[in-house]
RNA sequence: GCGGGUGUAGCUCAGUUGGUUAGAGCGCCAGUUUGUGGCACUGGAGGUCGCCGGUUCGAAACCGGUCACUCGCCCCA
């Protein structure tokens, strides 16, 4: 291992990890436009009180897990643990409660400074949709629908089972709260260290507590959809009413509580067991009390975030595209007159390399295995002709043509399939 | 923050009960082939054995510490 390695928890990502997520961003953004989600874009950091307000100042989020500083104007700024604070801070700070409802989609780095673990780093990638406006449960289920798209773009849906639950509207979750605290401190002595902390901080959370002794107990433990007042039941069947007319299948998770605390009604989770312990590879839920906890007027949202990484790894490699041609001097002395060349293609609109420096055979053997198709050779004898000696890599074959057909001769030799001739 | 595993070449890994100049395959560079790759053969470059300290005549190996990576807990995407 060298000395100089990126900060605990980041990554580079070279090429083949580039184009892998790429391909999830392209593929998300696809789908959520078929949707009429735009695309927008918030700051990477904003005033800390953005993230610490909504979040609950007991959230893990914010207690341990955000990167913090302070600028040289001594405010205090916090890196985006997570886009929808951002993106609900932006419908205010723009104005734009005036033009509901919204549907935006972004994509970029989130900070959580955690312990890094398979799927998760501290400088991550998601990708998400807010739909701020309706209150209406079709809003929930289409913007599901809309996360099931995208993972069936990415041909990882069937290996991802989606999780849903209600948590109710506030006085169906204050109500249940106590139930559940009235049946846990009963058993408090039981419970595992760190759910006997979350009595106090925030109880609901140790219902998806991974501790044996815990998920015991929890079992006799009063259950949410009990506590649903006729509103958020109301609610949820509209969601899951939508969700089985549209084919979508759900399994209802009393246990799924988001760690969140502006959440209410809607919680789900896409989980998947294909990737070791972090499971769950787009969730979301509904949000209406963040707008006004940001100072904002009553603004009901719905929305989910997806890893970006998580979905890389599921949906395997990719290979980066590079040219499919490249133009070739001989030698130094045909590299301005390749140049040159080369620049005549790209007027064409064709990706050309332009490889130079060593043989031509270790040349042309790489562009071979970098994917290149053709390679327009030119030495001193073609410089004096204007022709150039066109070669189809993997057949091995070449032919001159003239330089002024160069471009017409590329587009023809392209467009037919690879490895056709024989092989 | 807590626990387990792993650190030897660009990559994947050998390296015997501690022994002298640390190896292999792949990759890379060059040559056999003076204007043409894939096969083959030949040669070459590339290593503070993660780092610091200790034990020893002698440490890549044993001990301690430390750092990093990795898997898990917590939490989440």
């Amino acid at each position: 291992m060298s000395r100089l390695q990126p900060a605990r928890g980041t990554s580079d990502l070279l090429p083949e990890a580039m184009a892998a997520h790429r391909r999830v961003i392209d593929t998300a953004r696809d789908a959520a436009s078929l949707y009429g989600f735009q695309e927008m874009a918030t700051p990477i950091f904003e005033f800390a009180e953005v993230f610490s307000r909504p979040l609950g100042d007991s959230s893990d989020v914010v207690t341990k897990e955000t990167y913090n500083f302070t600028d040289r104007g001594g405010e205090t700024l916090t890196l985006r643990p997570e886009n929808t604070a951002g993106v609900v801070r932006a419908m205010i700070s723009n104005g734009l409660t005036q033009s509901l409802p919204l549907k935006f989609f972004y994509a970029g780095p989130m900070f959580r400074y955690e312990r890094p673990q398979k799927g998760r780093m501290r400088q991550f990638h998601q990708i998400g949709i807010e739909y701020l406006g309706p209150r209406d449960g079709l809003a929930d289920a289409e913007i599901i629908g809309c996360g099931a798209r995208v993972l069936d773009g990415l041909g990882v849906l069937d290996r991802c089972t989606l999780h849903l639950n209600s948590l109710g509207d506030t006085e169906s979750r204050q109500a249940y709260r106590t139930a559940l605290l009235a049946f846990l401190d009963a058993h408090a002595g039981d419970l595992s260290k760190d759910s006997r902390t979350r009595l106090t901080t925030n109880p609901l959370r140790i219902l998806d507590s991974k501790d044996q002794g815990d998920r015991a107990i929890l079992a006799a433990a009063p259950r949410l959809d009990g506590f649903l007042n006729d509103m958020s039941k109301a609610h949820f069947e509209t969601v899951t009413a939508a969700l089985d007319k549209a084919g979508i299948a759900w399994r209802l998770d009393p246990l799924l509580v988001r760690g969140l605390d502006y959440y209410c009604h809607t919680a789900f989770e896409f989980i998947t067991d294909a990737l070791g312990a972090q499971g769950t590879v787009l969730g979301g839920g509904r949000y209406d009390g963040l707008s006004e906890m940001l100072g904002g007027p009553p603004v009901a949202g719905v929305g989910w975030a997806a890893g970006v990484e998580r979905l890389a790894m599921l949906a395997g490699a990719q290979a980066p595209a590079g040219p499919a041609v490249a133009v070739m001097p001989m030698d130094d002395d045909a590299g301005v007159a390749a140049h040159a060349l080369a620049e005549m293609v790209r007027n064409a609109g064709i990706a050309v390399d332009v490889p130079t420096g060593g043989a031509i055979g270790k040349r042309l053997k790489k562009a071979d295995r970098a994917g290149v198709r053709l390679a327009a050779i030119l030495g001193s004898d073609e410089i004096a002709n204007a022709t150039v000696q066109l070669r189809e890599l993997a057949a091995g074959t070449q032919k001159e043509v003239a330089q002024a057909d160069l471009v017409s001769d590329l587009v023809d030799l392209l467009v037919k399939p690879v490895g056709g001739a024989g092989a």
